[in-house]
RNA sequence: CCAGUCGGCCGGACAGUCGCGUCCCCGCCCGUCAGGGCAGGGGUCGAGGAAAGUCCGGGCUCCACCUGGCACGGUGGUGGGUAACACCCACCCGGAGCGAUCCGCGGGACAGUGCCACAGAGAGCAGACCGCCUCCCUCACCUGCGGGUGCGGGCGGUAAGGGUGAAAGGGUGGUGUAAGAGACCACCGCGGUCCCGGUGACGGGACCGGCACGGUAAACCCCACCGGGAGCAAGGUCGGACAGGGGACGUCAGAGGGUGCCAGCCCGAGUCCCCGGGUGGACCGCUGGAGGUCGUCGGCAACGGCGAUCCGAGAUGGAUGACUGUCGAGAACAGAACCCGGCUUACAGGUCGGCUGGUCCC
RNA sequence: CGCUCCGUAGCUCAGCCCGGUAGAGCAGCUCCCCCAUAAGGAGUGGGUCGCAGGUUCGAAUCCUGCCGGAGCGU
């Protein structure tokens, strides 16, 4: 894998984000909740991004929990399909895993998504 | 050494690999130039003591620029420090402690008004329930014939004692008296005058008064001093999109505005409301400042003057993470968003120093 | 960034301005009525007044600081 800047595969607006958690298949785990979906408009490359509430923690919990997921989705980017947009959501209690322990919990939830999506079949996000 | 008290400092460190943001250099790309872009390479810097709560004070920016009175809000011992403060320092007073030290919204209750429940006789120009005492009346008893004692009743005196209460109109001791009482005396307290010390709050002393004037102002209030409003989403530059319609008032005899009201003064040709439509981009502001460190001088200190030296974040969906190793070892609270000075609140562990009390040794 | 409001019984709220007794409705419990239930009637328990300091003789009430929860403007 190439190298890549970062910021390409970043999730910025508030309607990419509705737009996702809406219309995407959804899996979850104890700690974290992952959003998946095939946008019409979507670039090539995939594109993430996090939502972490003030329920989780505090400003430093909330950080931290970014970071890490920030860490472990650069470093499993090819795990995500080609032109697809995904959300990941923390819940609480997820500053209490270690790395490895969230780690798996995201590629398991990712993996089982992109099962959904594929049964799916036709492109989702199509206009009602 | 133990116990206590006050103050300062640190807030895991180091190394390696990968990754992120600012700035600089190189490289590559676009462009006629000016310049712009980048996914590559190298270097530099990269959260806190509270960055927090947003409780005060300022800087800065805009408001047709800001005066006086009223209202409203704030501050409240004195003297300093400061850009300013509700902060800091020193001192005074009161309280706690053997002490070091700590705590105090610490002006005014003879300008006025209000309140002081329950209990209690009486609670604000107070008051006689029990008690104590003089005198008078009835009755009984004693008698040395002067009177005395006792039960009951009455007119009075009395704030020493009991009892109520947070508080009962100076306190303690004595003189005095029928019993009592600042009625009188001593000391303490209180008030006044004068003298001395101090910039001052205040302290000390002498003399006089002779007790009159309870508490509450974090109750209304009075006094002194302070306060124009809004806030970096301030404000400005560039670029882009759209669609206009209706109503009210007014254009110098002037709507409206100068963010409470009135007056003064000033600005002034548009202002406001409703329906509908559009944008929701980039850049500046944006970090070099009441800045840090060291030395020296002034000051008890807070702090200030001078000199030298250093540059320590600047994001804009918002940058610090992952893995490994070592070390008296897995540790707390917690993440800048215009900046600064304070306050308050949260906090594992460690470290240094001053002082106080006790014990032991020389 | 600038503000506003609210925390009182299991629930919804009074009481706070102007300080002395914490109260209402629903719910709960006991009894009556009824063959039984609902309804109705009678009675009854239940509150660190969000937390901590302070002012006062005395604080749910006044002052200060925290904690929690809603909401508004830009």
């Amino acid at each position: 894998m190439t190298p890549t800047s970062w910021s390409r595969h970043r999730l910025r607006s508030g309607d990419d984000f509705r737009a996702v958690t809406r219309r995407g298949v959804r899996s979850a785990r104890s700690h974290v909740v992952v959003h998946l979906a095939l946008l019409p408009q979507a670039p090539e490359a995939p594109r993430v991004g996090f939502v972490v509430s003030k329920k989780v923690g505090n400003s430093v919990v909330r950080h931290r929990i970014t970071r890490r997921l920030r860490e472990l989705v650069r470093a499993h980017l090819d795990a995500f399909p080609a032109g697809s947009t995904a959300v990941i959501r923390a819940l609480p209690g997820a500053e209490q895993l270690p790395f490895a322990d969230l780690e798996d919990e995201v590629t398991g939830a990712l993996g089982s998504a992109v099962r959904k999506l594929e049964r799916r079949g036709t492109p989702s996000g199509a206009p009602r």
